[in-house]
DNA sequence: GAAAATAGCTTTTTT
DNA sequence: AGCTATTTTC
């Protein structure tokens, strides 16, 4: 250990080394806070704490896995290794749930819906199609789970907040939109966090069991926290057997870029109130960026009112100018930095993957998209659909969720819709209707002797096979292995042919290479007992908190909770590099040009509507500026086509706060066309 | 009058 | 790229 805290700077140590009491560390941009949290916890066990009552805490899958990662780097002892809880908020909230649902009265069983699912149900309780409306109170549905508000205490918030009909209509059927989730034995995202906060609540007992289980806790992205998630915190760090509570908090409240989410940075300031033996460190050595390019971030994000104030520096000298171009139109931008990526690669012989393009809005990634086509450059997109977000995953995940959970309605509707099963929507809603008066689900409901009268009989038979299949695939899925199960399934449901008959001869290959592709990687997560990744170790206590998922029912419960298909990142870093300011978070590359630097795209500003947040919108800029390792490179549009017809544009106001050595108005020196053509005449 | 083609428009995204 | 509103076409 103490070579490894010869290579950290002096905050780092007093960060890592301060296990005494609570712990904040404001880690800036690129100055190695990830290494902070896996030292710490290499350190925390060579104190004498065991790996079991150890739990560092991420918000995306994609950041606990790279803890994982590093921390199997740092740790040799695989036993070790595997003690250690090392999750999201969801995923601990999950484990929760699973141990000590019966409290709740709820099935271990249960579902887990995600936003689609939501969205359906709010749709049916308002009986109402539009958009607008139902996307609008599930946000105020999630914002009172959120704040742990109760329905009634939604009402009274809702009377006391003015009028927002989107609000008073949330508020309003908050209690019936619980109900609909219990009787499904369903849960959502937010109840991942927001029950576990209310069982510890009232439940002083339980409490102090998973008090004494996670004695000491980590938090990553800390200022991404929301109430909810930052109850459950003090909730679980209180320690019975410490006078203090023992955790560390890691984050940067300069890149708080969530709050539309429901992330809220006040709660690094609220640390400071609640514990006030909080021992703060701030990290600001940057080992990522030239320090022209740190000058420009600490100028820009100086314009903040701060909580804690703080100037990045590095030791790796000015470097280059930050530069800035004025561009004529999205066009000309676009093809631009394409030409001076091209040149600049050319020149410096490096690889494409070191450049990156940065912009506020996903269809900014358009235009740069064709260029990139047209010059046969490669290129990744970052973000876009998920891969379980896709409509033939979805349908596998329907059937698999109903096999697991019978109550589970909308997994029920999906799956009995895809493929037609010759019900239809009559049908259905008979079904429905008799499953409302018998209070049970819908599933359920098949079974009635009544439904014989309301549905013809054709409709009724391939209800009743259907639901016996169901039946008899859970019924199987005790004892026979998840392989040959999902074979079954598959088969059953002729899914290939469905897709062949409704897609285009292309479009269908490609879902139905997905779902194979999808349906391999369940076989080799439920089968084995495969504890040993190819590219990394599993963590997990002994004691249940980290169960690994052994058969297909148990697996259900985990895709809900899963975002991409890892091992599909092989060709995540070929290429140049698009992404949205959001998504480059916690990135770094060597060349970054952020495009769109203007009033109304960054500081978005949609016209007549609410004005965005200008601080959030300067910590996203800020976000973006610090991603450059070796050079930076801004422009923005004087003119940019809308509604057809050409508009003046004014640079962001960010422009003149960062201080550039650079004329705003600076014409780019070349005509980027031509010499797009001389690249290729080269090239080729 | 209904289907098909086309034009226009996107905030940010995770669990 | 994907969704919607509008226009075109038969």
């Amino acid at each position: 250990m103490s070579s490894i805290i010869n290579t950290l700077n002096q905050a780092q140590i007093d960060s890592i080394k301060y296990i005494q009491g609570p712990c904040l560390v404001i880690a800036g941009a690129g100055s190695g806070k990830t290494r902070v949290i896996t030292h710490k916890i290499a350190y925390l066990i060579e104190q004498g704490f065991s790996p079991k009552n150890i739990a560092a805490i991420t918000f995306t899958n994609k950041a606990a896995k790279e803890m994982q990662e590093r921390l199997a780097g740092l740790i040799q002892d695989k036993k070790v290794l595997k003690q250690l809880t090392v999750c999201t908020f969801h995923a601990l909230g999950l484990k929760f749930l699973k141990l000590e649902c019966e409290h709740l009265g709820l099935k271990p069983n249960f579902s887990i819906f995600s936003s689609d699912d939501v969205y359906s149900v709010i749709q049916d309780i308002l009986a109402s199609t539009d958009k607008n409306i139902i996307k609008n109170i599930a946000h105020y549905i999630s914002y009172f789970k959120n704040q742990l508000y109760t329905p009634s205490q939604a009402i009274s918030y809702a009377q006391t907040a003015g009028d927002n009909e989107f609000l008073h209509q949330a508020a309003n059927i908050y209690e019936i939109y619980q109900n609909t989730l219990k009787a499904y034995q369903a849960v959502d995202f937010d109840d991942l966090i927001k029950l576990p906060c209310e069982l510890l609540k009232s439940n002083p007992n339980l409490q102090i069991k998973w008090q004494n289980m996670l004695r000491y806790i980590l938090v990553d992205e800390y200022q991404d926290t929301n109430l909810c998630q930052y109850e459950l915190l003090k909730l679980l760090a209180g320690n019975p057997s410490e006078k203090v509570p023992l955790f560390t908090a890691v984050g940067d409240d300069d890149q708080a870029i969530y709050a539309w989410r429901g992330a809220s940075s006040d709660n690094l300031d609220k640390l400071n109130a609640d514990f006030p033996s909080l021992k703060v460190i701030k990290l600001e050595q940057n080992y990522r960026s030239t320090n022209n390019i740190l000058n420009a971030a600490n100028q820009l994000i100086s314009n903040n009112t701060k909580l804690f104030d703080k100037k990045l520096w590095s030791e790796h000298g000015m470097g280059d100018d930050v530069s800035l171009y004025a561009m004529n139109d999205e066009e000309h931008e676009a093809e631009s930095i394409i030409f001076r990526i091209s040149a600049h690669r050319f020149e410096c012989k490096t690889d494409w993957s070191e450049y990156a393009v940065l912009y506020r809005s996903n269809y900014q990634a358009r235009l740069l998209e064709k260029i990139l086509r047209r010059e046969s450059i490669p290129y990744t997109l970052s973000g876009g659909q998920s891969f379980f977000e896709k409509a033939e995953i979805k349908d596998i995940c329907a059937y698999l969720r109903l096999i697991y959970n019978s109550n589970d309605d909308p997994a029920f509707i999906r799956a009995v819709n895809t493929p037609k099963k010759g019900v239809g929507s009559t049908s259905l809603a008979k079904l429905g209707e008799l499953a409302g008066k018998m209070k049970c689900s819908l599933f359920d409901a098949c079974f009635l002797n009544m439904l014989e009268t309301e549905i013809n009989k054709q409709a009724l038979y391939s209800l009743r096979e259907f639901v016996n299949f169901v039946n008899e695939i859970n019924e199987k899925a005790k004892h026979e292995p998840a392989s040959l199960l999902l074979d079954e399934m598959l088969k059953y449901i002729n899914y290939e042919a469905y897709l062949y008959e409704h897609y285009d001869e292309k479009i269908a290959a490609n879902k139905w290479e997905n779902t194979t592709e999808f349906i391999n990687w369940l076989k080799s997560k439920g089968s084995s007992e495969a504890s040993i990744d190819a590219d990394g170790v599993e963590f997990g206590s002994q004691d249940g908190l980290s169960a690994k998922p052994k058969n297909l029912l148990e697996l259900t419960q985990m895709i809900a909770l899963m975002t991409i298909l890892e091992g599909k990142n092989d060709n995540k870093n070929h290429g140049v590099q698009l992404s949205t300011l959001h998504a480059s978070k916690g990135l770094e590359f060597g060349h970054v040009y952020l495009l769109g630097a203007e009033e109304g795209i960054l500081p978005f500003n949609n016209g007549e509507d609410k004005s965005s947040d200008i601080e959030e919108e300067r910590r996203l800029m800020y976000v973006g500026v610090t991603r450059a390792k070796r050079s930076l490179h801004i422009s923005w549009c004087k003119q940019r086509r809308k509604n057809g017809e050409k508009i003046s544009i004014e640079p962001s106001r960010f422009l003149q706060e960062m201080n550039l050595n650079t004329n705003i108005d600076k014409k780019a020196k070349v005509n980027p066309l031509s010499y797009l053509e001389m690249m290729k005449a080269m090239l080729n």
